[in-house]
DNA sequence: GACGCGTGGTG
DNA sequence: TCACCAAGCGT
């Protein structure tokens, strides 16, 4: 079916005007809206795509101190640009938007391109993306389809599950030309205000009248929700490999994590996935190996590690419950590689290390003044206490 | 088309 | 408590 409109010519005039009015009485004050720089736009939609808009904010304003151009992000490390977005998620943005960059100064003058082909061209930049930078920053009339947007249309057409297809079409032929970035903005901050996923404030919204879905009293029911696969849950032994220097402070050995996949390139202690009926415990020594082959560091006393507090934490996919065990260990000669590195604890929040790797070496930090007394006296007498698997209290 | 990909807020 | 889900993209 094509060429088929749902919503005739005066509701479409309609809706234009109302969401014109709304979106002046309403908008938020957020920090990329104070400027007219595309670049702005562009990182500000990337950092939001499935980020809450709260949460990006402080990212946003410490992203665009650091790198206020194109060229200024395509010359930083890669390591640079992951400790800034860490904790924001999704890493694969950050990397993408670092390509985008470099693609911006090797082919676009180091500014952003004006053609929604050409923005969707790009790495980590879809349909949506595409369509809110170039409607917001340069003015074009297309549509900007996210989460938001979706849900209201699907109310305001009464659809139970539409396509990307036709809600690209819908949206198209409802962009209003005078103002798309503005009409584009406006839809979403409904869809976020007022046009809510649970308990719609029908009653407030400045659309319901052509509304289709609040003709039926269905709006509850649309669009219908999708249902999730239950996550996995995965054990994973982690070694703790613990340095103490006389007279510097304490140093740990990271790994950095596979090209690709989870977390990718982001740097952690070494871990490694319980097996089959595999206590965390014997998870954690098979990593101790591991990370005493690799970096050459020998251990003080082979004897049984410390069990810090564990970790659980809920990926987008995955649980992963981390055992981290400590163990003091003297580090071995030349042998270190690009995986794998000695990090003064002071010095962590440099890297791009993940949240749960972080809340890790939040335990040490609190378990460190006990270990410092044990050194001095033998380190391996008896310093286990409590289960070795105990989760976070 | 379904899945892999982070994290934190919310009811 | 926990399921849901947020300004999605790439494969």
């Amino acid at each position: 079916m094509n060429g088929e409109r749902i919503l005739q010519e005066r509701e479409i005039r309609h809706i234009r005007e109302r969401l014109a009015a709304f979106y002046e009485a309403n908008r938020r004050d957020l920090p990329w809206r104070a400027e007219a720089d595309p670049w702005a736009t562009l990182v500000s939609e990337v950092m939001s795509q499935q980020t809450r808009i709260e949460t990006v904010i402080p990212y946003y304003r410490a992203w665009m101190e650091r790198f206020p151009t194109p060229a200024a992000l395509a010359a930083a490390s890669e390591e640079e640009v992951l400790a800034l977005w860490k904790g924001l998620g999704y890493y694969s943005r950050a990397r993408r938007l670092h390509q985008t960059a470099r693609e911006l100064v090797t082919h676009h003058g180091g500014r952003v391109p004006r053609d929604p082909e050409a923005l969707r061209a790009l790495p980590g930049i879809g349909a949506y993306t595409a369509g809110a930078v170039a409607s917001i920053a340069h003015g074009v009339p297309v549509p900007a389809v996210d989460g938001n947007v979706r849900r209201v249309l699907a109310r305001l057409l009464d659809l139970p599950a539409p396509s990307p297809a036709l809600l690209a079409r819908e949206a198209g032929a409802l962009v209003d030309p005078a103002d798309p970035g503005r009409f584009n903005q406006a839809l979403m901050e409904l869809g976020s205000l007022v046009c809510t996923p649970r308990s719609p404030a029908c009653t407030r919204c400045p659309i319901a009248a052509p509304c289709r879905a609040r003709a039926e009293g269905t709006q509850e029911a649309r669009p219908r929700p999708i249902r999730r696969a239950p996550v996995p849950v995965r054990e994973e032994g982690v070694a703790v490999l613990l340095h103490l220097p006389p007279d510097d402070p304490p140093r740990l050995l990271l790994r950095r994590r596979p090209d690709e996949g989870l977390l990718a390139r982001m740097w952690e202690f070494p871990g490694e996935p319980c097996g089959e009926g595999e206590s965390p415990a014997a998870a954690a020594h098979r990593a101790l190996a591991g990370a005493l082959r690799a970096s050459g560091a020998t251990l003080i006393e082979p004897a049984s590690p410390r069990a810090l507090p564990g970790v659980d934490h809920l990926f987008s996919h995955l649980r992963i419950e981390y055992r981290p065990h400590l163990w003091q260990v003297e580090p071995g000669g030349e042998r270190a590689g690009s995986r794998w590195r000695w990090v003064g604890l002071e010095a962590l929040e440099l890297l791009p290390l993940p949240v749960a790797q972080q809340r890790i070496a939040n335990h040490l930090e609190a378990a460190l003044p006990e270990c410092n007394l044990e050194a001095q006296s033998g380190f391996s007498s008896g310093a286990r206490r409590g289960s070795p698997s105990a989760p976070d209290p």
